[in-house]
DNA sequence: TGGTAAATGTTTCCGGTGTCAACATATTTT
DNA sequence: AAAATATGTTGACACCGGAAACATTTACCA
């Protein structure tokens, strides 16, 4: 086994494939979109035979749980600066983390469909996906409890109202790059418009 | 060219290969998944060579673009029955509407998934599926722009506010159906109370 | 140090899939 | 009835996910 993650000669054993293979992925994700994202063209444009993947990832689908996670982490990490970014004003925080989410998305709209888009059934999801998920839901919920305690939102279940402002955002980002709301979603400027009614929406809807 | 809809005999021609395709299709769909879905299988349940279906959808996306409009027909229906129950109560309509609207998409949950998991890209969503899937919007606008006459809703630009509906009614089936929930999703009673406290939020969020 | 087990990559093979082209048959139109 | 058109069939192709058998490199231990 290796140890320090360098890398070896240039022939036979490739000696980083599955970070290789991780960062390539999320690329041609986006790229080519999630169906037509095939590990042999993967394995191709990572300069290694059509089956080596497998010596990483047992199935397809593993393989882009381990990606799913990965942008679990990305969006966590997004919502957190958000978060620093916003002071101690709940409300403000929770728009900043709502634009933070939607951009993110947006820039990524392949990344999330594969986070939130049902692919991994409820039943069998990827332990690791669900821990990396939570951890981002956390940032959400610590934003409501705190808010509960200045009074600036209602009382009642965190967990709920937290559930219900990233339905609303996720849901946006939904509708937005479905296609379902047509011209409305490339307009920068309609597109701002809308974030600044659902947030304010929500955030009326939280106050107590 | 057959007129009568009806079949022809046993043997070469089908005679209503088409409906056919569909209604199978719409039933593979909610069993096998969206990814798993193929055309071949499609043919031969339906009892038909496997190049049949070409002769009535130029590729598979085709296919599923149908599906998808005939999904919308149907959210529609059930969105129009839950607003004839509910009398001139914009806001009962719209409780009446999300609740409608969850429990359609967590009963065809493929279905739905393919209705707004942006399969589609926006730029060369076929022109049918917009059409039917705006129809279906329209009469949630519809429920806004009674609210608003009632004086039960805020003002502000109608369609925003209906996205905005829409949005947090359908993040919360992608966030219970995408496994992101965990056993909250799971469990009947508990995604009662959840639903109960998105349809509150939203419902003072709207308030003027 | 040398030798062996484990890790990792390759080749080969399989069944399944979307799609096309060439062909066959039924239906509609003239 | 003949011709045109719609609809179904067969066969081919390239690609895919995945398993098995084989090759090579690396890690570990006597």
């Amino acid at each position: 086994m290796k140890k320090t993650g360098k890398k070896a000669s240039d022939s036979y054993h490739h000696g980083d494939l599955r970070n290789v293979l991780l960062s390539v992925g999320a690329r041609l994700l986006e790229e080519k979109g999630m169906e037509a994202l095939s590990l042999r063209e993967l394995a191709k444009v990572a300069g290694v035979s059509h089956a080596a993947p497998y010596r990483h990832f047992s199935h397809k689908e593993d393989l882009l749980a381990a990606l799913a996670a990965q942008g679990f982490v990305n969006l966590s990490e997004a919502l957190l600066q958000a978060k620093k970014a916003s002071g101690h004003d709940a409300r403000r925080q929770l728009t900043a983390g709502g634009r933070a989410y939607v951009n993110l998305a947006l820039r990524q709209p392949e990344m999330t469909r594969l986070m939130f888009g049902g692919v991994f059934r409820a039943d069998q999801c990827p332990e690791k996906l669900i821990q990396s998920g939570g951890q981002a839901f956390q940032h959400l919920v610590d934003i409501i409890l705190l808010g509960q305690k200045n009074g600036q939102f209602r009382p009642g279940n965190p967990l709920e109202l937290s559930v219900t402002v990233w339905s609303t955002v996720h849901g946006l980002f939904a509708l937005l790059h479905s296609g379902a709301l047509g011209e409305v979603a490339q307009d920068e400027k309609q597109r701002e418009s809308l974030l600044q009614t659902v947030t304010s929406v929500i955030g009326e809807g939280l106050k107590q």
